[in-house]
Parts: structure tokens; C-alpha cells; sequence
DNA sequence: AAAACAATTGAACAATTGTTCATATATAAC
DNA sequence: GTTATATATGAACAATTGTTCAATTGTTTT
């Protein structure tokens, strides 16, 4: 069975409601970048990660490790992938890497979901 | 290879440093469902719909589903899970359902990611 | 009554994800 | 040099996810 999703809904003319809507629409990609940084929040483990980041500004590996409750691997393999995503940098000092938050952004993004959650 | 994220990594006493941050940190419930928030966010066609809805406070399914350019199935699809997570809420009239945001802090929270994406 | 319509739903499928385990780098200490 | 330490990484695996397709439900129209 087909649907219609084309320009008209059984009337000759679009409701002009869903034509106004359209016209704001962003594109494709605007709306996978807005999807992907929700994403970088969306796993228990890394909202630890930055949660414990937002305490303190720079921690190593083993540490978020320890205080996250996980394992070292399983934290450097998000610590990556946050890094891909823009919300953490790093630099190394000798062998250990001290993590960061990106920029204050994250803060305030990270901020409103905690509030969200806590006042449910 | 054991890994050590017990309470002491090598030495006696663990830093303080990672005592201080975990005794600020939230239960395992507390991170899940933070994660769960970010997550509701987190395709791009949810956020679609949302954004549809930030423009238009009532929508019916094929009205997005025109909008964002998707099937009606999958549309429906992905209402019932915003639906589940908290974030919409509908109204039945008819044959026709009418779905809105649930509150305003969901306004805020996308809100804040679009200027995170826009700002970039 | 039947047909048309709006929405929902379940099953199936490919794709993606997060962890574990083992191994590999790289640096520091001996 | 060797050994210990901190981190990174690749492969494998189970689990979850989003879409499609087909069928279904419930409502309105004829």
C-alpha cells in the first residue's frame, strides 16, 4: 500500500500549516549533527565521564576509571569516542593523558539535562 | 591482565582528588536516566520532530510525517517511543491524533542543543 | 452494509553499539 | 638493556536500534 507524503494530502492544496512548517525546516545534515550531540550523551558510562569531568577539570584515565566504576579499557574506548565528538580534549603528560571538557558549551548542554532529570 | 579500579591504584591511599569527585557522584539509576533524556535526542529523525513541533505546537502523524519527509510508519514508530521517553504527548480526535511537546523543559533542553550545533 | 482513511503494531532485517579480552604502544623506573 | 606502568586499540560478541513491509484497529463516509 503506498503512502503520500508528496506535496499534496488528498486535498489539491497542502494545509498551509504543514507548508509554513516545511519552510523552516533545516537541512539533512543540520538535523545528524543535532542527532549525533545528543548522542554523545546518550550512554551511562560517558555521562559519568563528563559528569566527573564537570567536578573536576582535568583527570587522567585510571582516575575516571575509578571513580566511573568501570575499566580502564572500557573508559578509553569512550573517551575516544567522546573525543571524536568534540566534548573532550586531552594532552599528554609523560604516559598519562589528562582529559577535559571541550569548551563550556558542553557544560550548559550537559547542565540543562541534569535539570531535566532532576526535577522530574 | 587484571585491571585496578578498586579503592587504591598502586599506592596506599587513593588521591583525594578521586575521593572528593566520587562522593559528588549520583546513583546508577540517576546516570541511566540521564542517559535515557539524551538518547530520546538522539536520531535524527526524532529530532525532526521535534523541531516540527517546536514550530507548530499541534501536528498529526501524517502531517510530520510530510513534513520531515518519512513514512507514516516510521513516523508513528518513532512518536511512540518520544511518546515512552516522556517528551510528546497526543490527543486523539477522530481518526486523527494530535501530538504536541509534553512541557517546556523539553523546549529548553533542545533548545540549547541547536545552539550548541548552531555555534559550531 | 462496504469502502476509505488515519494511525498503530509486530516481525524481520541490516546496521550500530558498548563491553571484554588480548595485545600493542609509549614512557618511566630500575 | 629489562620491567613496570598508563593508555590505546583491534577483534569478537551480544544487545539494541530504526526502517520496511504487511496486517490490523478504529473511525468516518458513502
Amino acid at each position: 500500500m503506498k503512502e503520500k507524503n508528496s506535496d499534496n494530502e488528498g486535498s489539491f492544496v497542502e494545509k498551509e500549516k504543514v507548508q509554513s512548517v516545511k519552510k523552516t525546516m533545516k537541512t539533512e545534515s543540520f538535523f545528524h549533527n543535532l542527532a549525533e550531540t545528543f548522542k554523545a550523551m546518550s550512554d551511562p558510562t560517558r555521562t559519568k565521564i563528563i559528569y566527573a569531568l564537570c567536578q573536576e577539570k582535568e583527570l587522567c584515565v585510571s582516575d575516571i576509571a575509578s571513580i566511573i566504576g568501570t575499566t580502564n579499557s572500557a573508559t578509553s574506548h569512550q573517551l575516544k569516542t567522546l573525543r571524536n565528538m568534540k566534548l573532550v580534549k586531552y594532552n599528554k603528560v609523560g604516559k598519562v593523558s589528562y582529559y577535559s571538557l571541550d569548551d563550556m558549551h558542553i557544560n550548559n548542554l550537559f547542565a540543562e539535562g541534569l535539570r531535566h532529570v532532576e526535577e522530574k
